[in-house]
DNA sequence: ATTCTGACGTGGG
DNA sequence: CCCCACGCCAGAA
């Protein structure tokens, strides 16, 4: 791995542990923040490797849809969702229900 | 070294 | 509104 990813990962990380409790973002505004808009499977990505990270949330992380595209990468089937409906989120279908309510924005709320 | 696939997103038909 | 294709980067077979 080269240092660069290794600060891409680490950058997405940074940004993961800042999601606040009972919200959620996208891959893309995160990849978009870092400067890797084009690149928002590598932020997936990164984020199945932060499945090592105790500090990623990554049930925090949704697509833009706000759909629980990776719920199927966790344990359990519905793990996630069951994470992120203790936080207050309401999933139907594995869809985020109100996502605009829900949704953080790294730019607008981290900077 | 080559090919495929993947927790995405956007754009065009 | 639905379906398809492309771009992007990295890792696994």
């Amino acid at each position: 791995m080269k240092e660069e990813n290794k600060n891409f990962f680490e950058k997405v990380y940074e940004v993961a542990k800042k999601i606040p409790f009972g919200r959620v973002t996208s891959y893309g505004a995160i990849a978009k923040h870092l400067g890797a808009a084009r690149s928002a499977r590598m932020v997936g990505w990164a984020m199945n490797a932060s499945h090592n990270m105790d500090d990623v949330p990554a049930h925090r992380v949704v697509n833009k849809q706000g759909l629980l595209t990776g719920k199927h990468h966790f344990d359990g089937t519905n793990l996630m969702q069951q994470l992120l409906e203790n936080e207050g989120v309401v999933i139907i279908e594995n869809q985020i229900q109100n996502l605009e309510k829900y949704f953080w924005d790294p730019f607008t709320e981290l900077e």
